[in-house]
DNA sequence: CTTTACAAACCGTCTGGTCGGTTTTATATA
DNA sequence: TATATAAAACCGACCAGACGGTTTGTAAAG
């Protein structure tokens, strides 16, 4: 086998079981040897590919964002051109891709703030840029905020092992968070002016609607 | 001193240490030791009230819930009398009382979760019961949820210290997610029936205001 | 005098991390 | 092609400190 992916397995298996392992036992058990354990490597094998425990828990929380990145922009590039809102509805539907998939890398969030809160930085700072995307392209900034929040309370709900929804629940939610055509009602102006609510900004929204 | 409130007194300074602890340093570093020296006692007195490290877990999500059930139940006596629909009211109203509150207590939810997982099931029950609430009492069943997933991602996301808002646009979300006068436009039925979307349903919606 | 609240030393285990050595792969030379 | 050599991947014993929890002792409350 090829040298470099000889590394690239190694690294992956322990990544992989660190994933497990905080699904299985929750992120206050993932330790250097329950990873070596998990993973079938040494100790010392997964302590050569990451110098410190640290490194394990930066690399699982760029894997997971590069994760999600791919996805987003993959179905960005669907979407892009049909929707007046891409940025909302790609980070709606990557969130639902967190939310669904099980072992969702969502948890090596968990695992970071656990061992080291400041390491949210990074994923914050993403955050952030996705979010002023979402504004700038939306009728009614808040608005789309709000669904994007409820999104993310679907997602963070179930990762926090409290989510009292049924998969079919979740999936019903989702769905309604992402149908443009179901939030057109109730568009307000992105401030500014006062203007009347509801029945001005409800035709602009629906003149503009296109449905797949 | 009386020795039953000199008890309360240290198991209330333990329990606040512990706190202010994850709130500092993260959950990870909530130890039995760290208590001790945060609190003042010894760790003989911290396991004198408490027998486990689990036990302190416990008391800390007991009172987080019971601080914020009597939260509930008198702002529920406030509105139950003028809202349509008071338990969506009073949990908006109370998950911000969380999010807002520096410290907040629902960071026990996030301490007990990374040391023993199961420990969620308690809370997770309880919310269980108000979803199901918040549903009877919706025309709108699912936008309701969806107000109160919206809250939770404004809360969470801000727990995990990834919330990319500011003070202000947090408190302005929040107000809209409360206002119901700012969801009345999209109501739709409570399933059934199919019925025309948009225009039909507000309409019957607005009629029925208050049904219980 | 008994019980309760606390202090402090202590114990076995676990944890993150180090280190010397072994095996596997890559490269150079003949 | 065979061989010597370097470099990378990997192993597993080991260490110091931190961890949850126990034990023993003491002062205060009842």
């Amino acid at each position: 086998m090829d040298n470099a992916t000889r590394s690239e397995r190694s690294r992956n298996a322990a990544l992989e079981a660190a994933i497990a392992i905080i699904a299985r036992d929750g992120p206050g058990r993932l330790t250097l040897d329950a990873i070596a354990r998990e993973s079938g490597l040494s100790k010392g094998g997964v302590m050569h590919q990451f110098r410190t425990k640290e490194a394990v828990l930066k690399a699982l929380l760029e894997r997971q964002m590069a994760h999600f990145e791919e996805f987003s922009t993959a179905y960005m590039a669907k979407v892009s051109a049909t929707s007046p809102n891409p940025n909302l509805a790609t980070q709606l539907a990557t969130v639902r891709e967190a939310a669904t998939s099980p072992n969702s890398a969502a948890l090596a969030l968990v695992a970071a703030m656990v061992e080291n809160p400041s390491l949210m930085a990074l994923p914050r700072g993403r955050e952030m840029e996705r979010m002023a995307a979402i504004r700038e392209e939306a009728a009614d900034p808040d608005l789309a905020i709000l669904r994007w929040a409820g999104a993310m309370g679907l997602l963070l709900s179930s990762l926090f092992g409290m989510s009292p929804l049924s998969k079919d629940e979740h999936q019903r939610l989702f769905a309604r968070l992402v149908d443009d055509a179901q939030w057109a009602g109730l568009e307000r102006p992105a401030a500014k002016r006062s203007a009347k609510p509801a029945a001005a900004s409800a035709a602009k929204a629906a003149s503009k609607r296109k449905r797949a």
